[in-house]
DNA sequence: GTCGATGCAAATTGTTTGCATCCTA
DNA sequence: TAGGATGCAAACAATTTGCATCGAC
């Protein structure tokens, strides 16, 4: 199978990124994969994205890779440890790199996702275990609000409006 | 259609809760039926509830009434300001009366659900709003993290533990 | 009687699984 | 060349939509 267009050589991409995947695979006996490099790439590209924009990402490279090996790669990431996933919202979870620690703050009205230290939260995470005996994991699902424009939009809409939104 | 069984005069359901709900959606040219009724009745009893678990609940009393049906009326019930919902973690939502605001603290390892009164947050929620103009939204999704059983079990197993959960 | 609400079937979307083939080590 | 990885098709689960029928007002 072509799986990727050829390139220059010298070219890889991210030269030198793929070293400690492999070593890592191999450490427990896994193989190193063309396709495995490219979703790994993606993730980092992508900042946050969801399987399916990785998808898209990895098969503007190489079309042949299947969704479905998306999927397995992205479980198998995050078991090493190389990337993590995060709830931003509705449904569909985000995938980043590991060190991508952020609190997510996520607008339910347009979607726009504002990222804040963790350090946010260290306050709450200590009266979660003090009070709970809960660990928090700060970074794993987003904080969902409204945003600053989102808010002007809501106020000037509601001057307008005449609570009638809900026929039709 | 028969829709649900009979039952003695002077038992309905939740008697009286319903006059609100039959006002509200009059107001607005809505209609009031008996599947409504059953829906939220099914979100009061139940506290946090899936759409699923509400369909289970209302076909427990009437085996007619489609899944379809609550889906539509669960977002109606959301419009109307009846019911809320929110993310307690992997994908499916979750309904409750819109007074329940709690946040809740969900274990991603048990999924046990635990609840906090919401001014915890509002130490967050100010410097949200300050730092980022982010109007924050607590009760709508669920912190995660480890509860205090799991974090028990996870350490006994690090003990025993020789890194080796990857493998298939 | 009118028009909103429901039920049913089918379409969608997101994700997982079985299996034959491929290719890394 | 052995067994892990992939691609493909099909199964699944959760949710939505089109449409004919039903029923609240």
């Amino acid at each position: 199978m072509l799986l990727v267009a050829r390139v220059p050589p010298g070219t890889a991409y991210h030269a030198g990124v793929d070293s400690s995947l492999k070593g890592t695979l191999h450490q427990r006996g896994l193989r190193m994969t063309p396709q495995r490099q490219l979703v790994l790439d993606a993730v980092r590209d992508l900042g946050h994205a969801t399987p399916e924009q990785v998808c898209s990402q990895v098969q503007a490279i190489a079309p042949a890779v299947n969704i479905t090996t998306v999927y397995r790669t992205l479980d198998l990431l995050e078991q090493l440890g190389v990337v993590r996933h995060a709830h931003l919202g509705h449904g569909a979870p985000t995938y980043s790199e590991h060190q991508h620690r952020h609190v997510h703050l996520v607008c339910h009205r347009c979607g726009r996702v504002d990222e804040a230290p963790v350090d946010m939260m260290s306050a709450i995470a200590e009266r979660a275990s003090d009070e709970h005996g809960f660990r928090l994991d700060a970074t794993h699902v987003a904080l969902s609000g409204t945003c600053a424009d989102c808010q002007r939009t809501e106020d000037a809409e509601s001057e307008t409006d005449t609570a009638e939104e809900v026929r039709g």
